[in-house]
DNA sequence: TTGACACATTCCGATACAGGCATACGATTG
DNA sequence: CAATCGTATGCCTGTATCGGAATGTGTCAA
């Protein structure tokens, strides 16, 4: 086996820099992808084939508009992204050398209530 | 050229399912590699592998305790990710059908105001 | 020192990605 | 229909993985 397809999930569409450009991009509305892809600096068959990458994972849709083929958003798939990345935010909140003392005092609390269990 | 390294950011480092398991497990403190490989199903070397792609972009701290070497959480650098993510929020609150209205409005409204200019 | 334990690193094979280039495809226009 | 514009796709190269297996390294105990 190999690395896992970046086709597969939000995270890996996010995870290169120009698609995050794209996304950026198109919170300012519909576009074809020749001007995507003059913005960004990149050519079209690289816009066309990041933005396959972005329409696979939901993240993006596509609209016919003549000859044109106008792309627009879709974040609603980035929704768990961001909700799993929160789910660290009282960790960046904490003092690095606090951590620990933290997690002990974390622990601590949950054997004086019942069990939690918020992982994934 | 390829694919950006995944030794780069946090992006990448949590573009890989098995790298946010060892995130979700170390939420709960530190934790030897051994105990991490056994409790995730991933052979001793691979967790290592894994680990060391954290510790790079500094999602991960180490501290050797005589044999072992405990890895901890350090969430900070999953703060950015998560304030890029949340760039998006409104988008995804909205209705779908609606999203090219709302833009439109979001337009309008910046021309009767001074610019904004929010990207990266 | 030797042995054992906990990890890290290296080498391997397979995959798949990003980017460049050429080309095929679809819709519009003449 | 032919030409053209806007995009998508295929092929190729170089690189960067992920996973497995074997091996190297560091620490502690006897």
């Amino acid at each position: 086996m190999a690395r896992a397809a970046t086709t597969s999930d939000a995270f890996n569409a996010i995870a290169e820099p120009q698609r995050r450009e794209i996304l950026v991009l198109l919170r300012g509305g519909e576009r074809p992808v020749t001007e995507l892809a003059r913005d960004l600096g990149m050519s079209q068959p690289q816009a066309s084939k990041h933005l396959r990458v972005l329409r696979e994972v939901g993240l993006v849709r596509v609209r016919g508009a003549g000859k044109q083929r106008l792309y627009g958003l879709d974040a609603r798939g980035l929704r768990p992204v961001h909700e799993w990345v929160g789910g660290f935010e009282r960790f960046w909140n904490e003092t690095f050398d606090r951590l620990d003392e933290y997690v002990r005092d974390l622990k601590q609390a949950r054997q004086e209530e019942p069990p939690d269990d918020d992982d994934q």
